[in-house]
DNA sequence: GGTTGCCTTGACGCCGGTGGCAAGGTCTAG
DNA sequence: CTAGACCTTGCCACCGGCGTCAAGGCAACC
């Protein structure tokens, strides 16, 4: 499989191919004419690769969950490392939960005070008008 | 008032605040050497910039407050376009909240995945072990 | 006049994952 | 032989809010 397959299997650019391997994640043989050579196991990887990056993860937390396919299991979540990413994510991301529903209260309590700010002023038009 | 001093009261660097005015959210006379000049109105303009960056606002979001001020408000949010922006923001939260949830209700699943088939490995190596 | 400390504009760097383009090699079909 | 559809490496651009450095002008004091 060259590069061209793998990316529209994967659902993806060459571009992001070659991106993925510079930083270590995909790997390659290279066929006599120097083009990059995939195997099946390879378009596993691109699409946990792929499905890490969705959820929002960064290309480095995602090198152990490839390193845990690579060791040869059927999923990449299953080694310890991957398994301590995990939990730092879902640390994070209750962080950002909790960071996000303090700006949602901030939001609400400015709303609405200037909506108080609107109708009082709107009352003292009224009074004057009289 | 000079720069240095505007962006030692609001907190700040000299860089920030003429970023600020490039974007056209500070504004600034010039003395006969160049020199940049505020008042003191400047420096609730350039606090309410900061409030506004700080829950996560861009730049762009934060013009009509500054506009607010600048139409002699006490606060900038009364206005109705930052009232706007603030509903705007709002909905922008809220979906944020329910992405992380989904984000997190994920990696809960594929962490209680990880961890049943550890436990099921180790069920199966003692098996084996008699 | 020299030093120090303020000010000015301008421009590059960062981060992370890509897009896009250039200049060239390779394979296949007609 | 040629066209076109692949492939290669390499480099610039992007976003956003700055940090940081360069090269120079101005103010004030010794």
């Amino acid at each position: 499989m060259l590069i061209g397959e793998l990316a529209e299997r994967a659902g993806t650019s060459t571009r992001t191919l070659r991106y993925y391997e510079t930083h270590g994640l995909v790997r390659a043989a290279r066929s006599a004419n120097g083009y990059r050579v995939y195997d099946e196991a390879e378009l596993h990887v691109v699409r946990e690769i792929r499905a890490l990056l969705a959820v929002g993860f960064g290309l480095d937390d995602i090198r152990p969950f490839v390193a845990c396919l690579r060791a040869g299991n059927a999923s990449g979540h299953v080694c310890p490392d991957s398994v301590a990413v995990l939990r730092r994510k879902l640390a994070e991301v209750d962080a950002g939960i909790d960071r996000l529903h303090a700006v949602r209260q901030e939001l609400r309590d400015q709303l609405a005070q200037a909506i108080a700010h609107r109708e009082e002023t709107c009352l003292r038009l009224r009074r004057t008008a009289r």
